[in-house]
Parts: C-alpha cells; sequence; structure tokens
RNA sequence: GCCUCUGUAGCUCAGUUGGUAGAGCAGAGGACUGAAAAUCCUCGUGUCGUUGGUUCGAUUCCGACCGGAGGCA
C-alpha cells in the first residue's frame, strides 16, 4: 500500500511553507487539497503558494480551472488520482496539502463518481422554489429513505444532491456511499494536523493575513473577476474574501467593512475546518506556540513519518 | 443650568399591566462521502446602571445619583 503524507489544518496555519519544506527533504511534489486555489486567477485572497513560495518543489492541483467553470469534488478526485499515482509510481513523495477536507476524504477513499450533466439539479432547484423543499425531503424519503434519515429537513444541498445522484445514476446515493465506504481505501495516509495552540493567535494570524492581502491589492483581484463577467452563482464566487469584496463593489461599499467581514467569515470556516480535522484518528498534530517553528516543526514530523515507516 | 429620552447577555435590542427575562448577531461544540472557503444542527443566569422608597415581593412604580443621546438656553 502507497504512503501517503497529508498536510492538512485551519486556513493561515503555514499548511503551504511545511508543506514545501518536507517536500525538499523528503523528496517529493505537493498535490493541493483546496477547492478555491484550483481556480487561475484567484490568487490573492486563495493565499496562492507564489512562484518564489514553492522554492522548486513540484505544485499540482493549482490553477487547474477557470473561475468560470464549476468545479467539484468529483473532478478533483478525476484529477488528482492520476497525479498521485505517477508521482509515487517516480519513486517520489505525494503531499497532500490543503485545508479541503472533503477532498482529502474522497482523494484517499475509494469512490468513483459518474459524470452527471447538470439538468437534474437546475431542474430540482426550479422543483425546490415551486413546490417547498419538505415536499423535496419526503420524495427523497421514498427513494432513499437511509440517505434521507442521516439528513436533517433542513439541508437543502445535500437533499437536492441525493435527489440528483439518484435520478442521474438510478441508484440511492447511500448504497453508492457504502460500495465506497467497503472499498478499501486507494492510498494509506499519515496526517499531519496544524494549529495553533491558542484560538486567539490564530485569530490574530487571520486577521493580519486578511489586511496583507488587501494590501497586496484583493480589491483589484475581484474587480478583474468582475469585469470577465464571472457571475455571482459560480462556485469560485462562493470562496471567501471575494463574495464579500464582489458585494462591496456592487454596492459601492465600504472595502474596510467588507475586510472585517471577510476575517469573521475566515474564523468561523477556520473553526468548521478544525472540527473536521479533529476527527482524523492518529493524526499527528503540530501546536504553534504564537507563531510557526518550521524548522522544528520539520524534525518533530519527519520523525514522526520515520516511525510511521514512511 | 433646565427639559425630554435612554441605561436589560460580548454587541444591537425586545419584554415583564410588580412574582428575578428572550431574540438576532457574535462565541462554543458538532455534522459532513458528487456545490464544501459551501451547507446544516445544538447550546442563552444576565448584580435587568447605582442607591433609597413604596410593597409580602421591584428589573418593572416613585425619588436621588451616575453614564449616554437629543432639545432649550
Amino acid at each position: 500500500m502507497d504512503r501517503v503524507i497529508v498536510v492538512c489544518g485551519p486556513t493561515a496555519t503555514g499548511k503551504t511553507a511545511l508543506g514545501v519544506a518536507l517536500a525538499k527533504a523528503l523528496d517529493g511534489e505537493v498535490i493541493g487539497a483546496d477547492s478555491m486555489q484550483i481556480y487561475r486567477g484567484m490568487d490573492i485572497g486563495t493565499a496562492k503558494p507564489t512562484p518564489e513560495e514553492m522554492e522548486g518543489v513540484v505544485h499540482h492541483m493549482i490553477d487547474v480551472a477557470d473561475p468560470a467553470e464549476d468545479f467539484s469534488v468529483a473532478r478533483y478526485v478525476d484529477m488528482a488520482v492520476p497525479i498521485v499515482e505517477d508521482v509515487l509510481a517516480r519513486g517520489k513523495r505525494a503531499l497532500i496539502v490543503g485545508g479541503t477536507g472533503l477532498y482529502i476524504d474522497n482523494l484517499l477513499a475509494g469512490r468513483t463518481f459518474a459524470a452527471f450533466s447538470g439538468k437534474t439539479r437546475r431542474e430540482l432547484e426550479a422543483r425546490c422554489v415551486e413546490q417547498g423543499l419538505d415536499k423535496l425531503y419526503e420524495e427523497l424519503g421514498q427513494v432513499d429513505p437511509r440517505r434521507q434519515s442521516q439528513l436533517h429537513p433542513n439541508d437543502k444541498k445535500r437533499i437536492l444532491r441525493a435527489l440528483e445522484v439518484y435520478y442521474e445514476t438510478g441508484r440511492p446515493m447511500s448504497a453508492l456511499d457504502a460500495e465506497s465506504r467497503a472499498r478499501p481505501p486507494r492510498f494509506e495516509a499519515a496526517y499531519l494536523v496544524l494549529n495553533f495552540r491558542d484560538r486567539a493567535d490564530l485569530w490574530r494570524r487571520i486577521d493580519r493575513r486578511v489586511d496583507d492581502m488587501m494590501a497586496a491589492g484583493l480589491v483589484g483581484e475581484v474587480r478583474a473577476l468582475l469585469d470577465r463577467g464571472i457571475p455571482p452563482g459560480a462556485t469560485s464566487m462562493q470562496a471567501i474574501g471575494y463574495k464579500e469584496l464582489a458585494a462591496a463593489l456592487r454596492s459601492g461599499g465600504d472595502f474596510k467593512a467588507a475586510a472585517e467581514e471577510v476575517k469573521l467569515r475566515s474564523r468561523q470556516y477556520a473553526k468548521r475546518q478544525l472540527s473536521w480535522f479533529r476527527r482524523y484518528g492518529g493524526a499527528h498534530w503540530v501546536e504553534w506556540d504564537k507563531k510557526p517553528n518550521f524548522s522544528t516543526a520539520l524534525q518533530d514530523t519527519t520523525a514522526f513519518l520515520t516511525q510511521r515507516g514512511i
């Protein structure tokens, strides 16, 4: 079984830098696991690694989609699996680096995805407006009671998705899930989770990073996207930093207030990421004290990986 | 200086015809297998500004005082 190294953690904890340091130390390549860094032209707001920050380490799964197209976990897995396989086949270490837990989990799990048209989802959206979510929740109870029982009646997004999967594949989503769970994972992984010991330090780091992004011209980056006609409903425009500034640009509003909003949303996002990563059993946590110390972290993490036979 | 309004959860406020109070936001925790930087769920005791008075009982009524806002001078 091929072993892969996952470097994850909430936003602004230094995943990029540690990933690069580990890649250099272990002769590895980085495979990004970030749902927003995949979009071209979204650099500042996604804290995408610059060529200098990459320090010559090969990075995959960054800048692989246009902000106008809708990306998804399915496409991520389709693209990333062959890349990881290729990296390993060349005898290199594969470092999965990013903060999108869903992408990480699906890359490692044995799940495969059929292509969807998008038509079914649009129809379901329309029906949801006409008939109401309750009706669709009921309908899900008919076609996939097991999935329905896992979902809260208010969880519109997942209810629609479950129905979409059923109508597109002809099979209940819960059955597909069960199959993928039963399958062995594609890659065995060692998990490194980065965090700050004191939450206040993480908050400070996030605030400062947003200020830096504003100073680096985030507003201009968002304006360029809007000028290109990227619709507000695009998946890429769900990104924190982009949706708030796009709203401010449209209303001729206050960028300072928008930046504060971005800080707030980023903190809330970091909290959600933590609750995802806390589930990873056997993960090695790197907890920064005040600020990251990459040289000790490098020693510490390589020792952990060696001990795990990686 | 006088008059009016106002002071309730970290913030913005609601409310109690006198029996010690509740929303939104923030915060905390959780979920999460085809949009995920998305989406969803759970969690609300705070000298009701301070201090006297009336009352069996006051955050609620009355007085004084201390903040804040506005008006008149």
